[in-house]
DNA sequence: TAATTATGTTACCATATGGTAACAATATAT
DNA sequence: ATATATTGTTACCATATGGTAACATAATTA
């Protein structure tokens, strides 16, 4: 039992390996220019082995998806629970989320959200985003109540603010000029401040 | 003469609407799931024919390219020439660009911007918005100058705030609830104001 | 009208690639 | 040790698709 334990864990180690080497990959060649001869080749392994660990192509963009959007919901229960203004929860929220989102899984689901061919598999992706933005939705909406967050169009707000946030997807890197908790400050003194001098 | 004209003209025309077609299909479908043949089939035409008007596939990329980013330049030259403050500059900035990105060749660029195959083209297609990033950083800077806009890092509010706006392709459809007029308020409010209440 | 140029078609190919069947080998459990 | 489940390989196929050559036709020009 201890055994079969710990083949379930190299199971799930390899399959991890698998997904990042395949979403790094999949961000900087794109899905399509990426074959699973490609992915194969990076763990040593033929091509019909991935199937051991993924169902097809489009599964990996599936599993990136499914462990991010875990994380961002788990992320989002522990922020959300805070006895705090709800600008101080949207903070804390932002701050978090650039965490997560600096992961190359991550980045690849962001990147292919919504793109899978399986038209099911698609609607459930979206719908994984969106419940995700409602959430947020409902954080802003607080803070309108609250009044720590000054009257606004909640859903324009939250989708300006997640394409900020996904943006950064494409451009930042952890061993560029800026550091996270640069960019973390950078971008709420954006969100809370906007531009306009004093 | 006069006819030669008019056979360049049609010419011209028929190649936008293979862009607009192109664009349109690569932006629902993606640019790997459109083939030729899907895309001659709209013009009720046969895949060779398409050769006439676009060197190749990638080719339909670099038109929307050159199209997109010659309205915003010229958008771009306008914009600098007012004599206002620099805050000012920015609004007017921000409302022509949304309503130039809303427009499928347009998207089709936004969403395929630095993708191409060729590396020397995808280069190229890099630097093209870089350049006009930097022309929204000196107007930032500028604006710092001036006092109009707050002391912040001016890249990375360039690069967030082309974030928001180019995001709008994914979602954004004039037919939507939200009017293009509605959208860049909410949007010049959240750039200049920030979201935290009085 | 004759010659030339622009526009379009049919037929075809080379290639890449997702996916699978059949077959080995290796570890685990009894 | 033997049976079983797991992990992996070689060989292969069906299909899609970008691109081209050769050929046809309509429009301009001389």
């Amino acid at each position: 039992m201890q055994q079969s334990l710990s083949r379930d864990e190299k199971r799930q180690q390899k399959l991890h390996v698998i997904l990042s080497n395949a979403a790094k990959e999949f961000i900087v060649r794109g899905y399509y220019k990426t074959s699973l001869d490609d992915i194969a080749r990076m763990q040593n392994v033929t091509k019909p082995t991935l199937y051991y660990y993924i169902k097809n192509k489009e599964d990996i963009l599936v599993k990136c998806e499914q462990i991010t959007c875990e994380k961002i919901n788990a992320m989002l229960d522990m922020v959300m629970a805070r006895d705090t203004s709800s600008l101080d929860i949207l903070h804390a929220f932002i701050n978090e989320y650039i965490k997560i989102i600096t992961d190359d899984v991550a980045r690849c689901h962001v990147r292919h959200r919504g793109q899978m061919e399986n038209k099911e598999l698609a609607r459930q992706s979206i719908k994984n985003h969106k419940d995700i933005e409602f959430r947020v939705r409902e954080i802003i909406r607080r803070g309108i109540s609250d009044g720590s967050i000054r009257d606004c169009n909640s859903t324009i707000l939250a989708i300006l603010l997640f394409d900020s946030l996904n943006g950064l997807t494409s451009w930042y890197h952890s061993d560029g000029q800026v550091t996270l908790d640069e960019l973390a400050e950078e971008i709420m003194a954006l969100v809370t401040k906007g531009v306009s001098g004093k």
